[in-house]
DNA sequence: CAGTGGTCTAGACCACGTT
DNA sequence: ACGTGGTCTAGACCACTGT
């Protein structure tokens, strides 16, 4: 365990405030906490701004740290995930892997990886489900040279970011996305089972490294129908 | 000035940046700051930390702190903005403001923003333009009791935003956002001046103070031809 | 006024990456 | 071995909120 220390006092009143307080209710006071835990007060100022950053508290000045409402902890400042979204939907989440595949990149796909002319890049094509409806295709590419030993086999048991991270040691640090409306193609209307000319999202997402390198450029199309793309984050106040 | 030490080098910091470094470049260490500047370690670390939060530089654990992309700084975690999207797209930006009433809350408004049913609500509705294209409509919701002195004239020259943080001490803390495609009725579409059963953007956006009280709900249609809805975030990882 | 969170100092040692 | 950022201590005073 190198786990730091206030990580550890992070578990601990994460676990203390959902089993035994509920919302907007007053914790103690930083001084008393690190007396408690015996611990200094910086340590435990790190640990309430991870649980206020994470969405299960929030401080007030002079008056004291409380317990946030329950709803919102959930996905906050994360990257979208699908299968987590339908989960707390109350949905059966399936994932289908359609196309796994190495190419060299076009200008567009050199230009979104940052990457030169013609290097090659990592195709996954996914058709993802909720209760067995089709619900989007994803198509992900990632740049060849960071994922060179990436097989199937990664991803049968694995979401993608997980591999990413644990295997490739590629965290997510920086998220870029654009969305917008527009009519599905017939082909994807067939893989989706909407009608012809159905409206759709579209979501483009590229994801970065702490050292700002694209690390995956990911191109969305989800039936309008079904469909709802659902995100919380917390707002950075410009002081 | 009631300024903390540590955003007067966050200032400083940042123009030094702007103005001498390029990406990717070296800062100097924690240390050297600190000693540069005659603070503590501890408050360069503040200031490190809030221009790592912006996007600004990013810090690599035994390296050093660097430079960031000259992209990324732009409305990070930020709520949306049309009329910043517009500006950094070099676009004109336009709002009209085309009501501005008072009415008793139904069903559906007092639970988005958690007041009684029959309490009053303030309805504004905007038509957004960019070079003088129509893009989007945008019916704003907000609970009359923390707004009731509310005046046209206060949005003459302000934003909503920060006439809601400066004249009523409001400001947004957390967003919670949903965005699906759907098709636009006729009426939206005479006011977007797009074609009847053209596809379109639907933004629902509920935002929520320091005390997790909701103080907006707004609901966009933006049409498809036209806009899309870009954002970038810092990625929350999960320890 | 007392109590809270916010800022700040001056030290210390640890973990990571490079030389 | 050295320099970096990451964690941590034990104090101090400030700013805000309530009584």
């Amino acid at each position: 365990m190198k786990k730091p220390l206030y990580l550890k006092l992070v578990s601990s009143l994460k676990s203390h405030i959902q089993k035994n307080m509920h919302k907007g209710q007053k914790l103690l006071g930083e001084r008393e906490i690190a007396e408690r835990f015996n611990v200094s007060r910086y340590t435990v100022r790190q640990a309430l701004d991870e649980l206020e950053k994470t969405g299960y508290i929030y401080k007030v000045h002079g008056k004291g740290t409380f317990v946030s409402e329950k709803s919102v902890p959930t996905a906050l400042n994360e990257v979208y995930s699908f299968t987590e979204q339908m989960k707390s939907l109350g949905k059966v989440p399936e994932t289908n892997l359609l196309e796994f595949k190495v190419f060299n990149s076009d200008k567009r796909l050199s230009s979104k990886l940052k990457i030169n002319l013609g290097n090659k890049v990592i195709r996954l094509k996914f058709l993802r489900k909720a209760d067995q409806v089709p619900m989007m295709i994803e198509k992900t590419y990632l740049p060849f040279a960071k994922f060179s030993t990436l097989t199937l086999n990664d991803l049968e048991n694995n979401s993608l970011y997980s591999v990413m991270s644990k295997t490739f040691h590629q965290s997510i640090h920086l998220v870029s996305e654009s969305i917008r409306a527009c009519l599905i193609s017939n082909q994807d209307a067939d893989l989706l089972s909407v009608e012809h000319h159905s409206p759709c999202l579209e979501v483009n997402r590229t994801s970065y490294n702490k050292l700002q390198e694209p690390i995956e450029y990911t191109f969305c199309i989800a039936r309008s129908d079904q469909f709802v793309y659902n995100y919380k984050y917390i707002h950075h106040d410009k002081k």
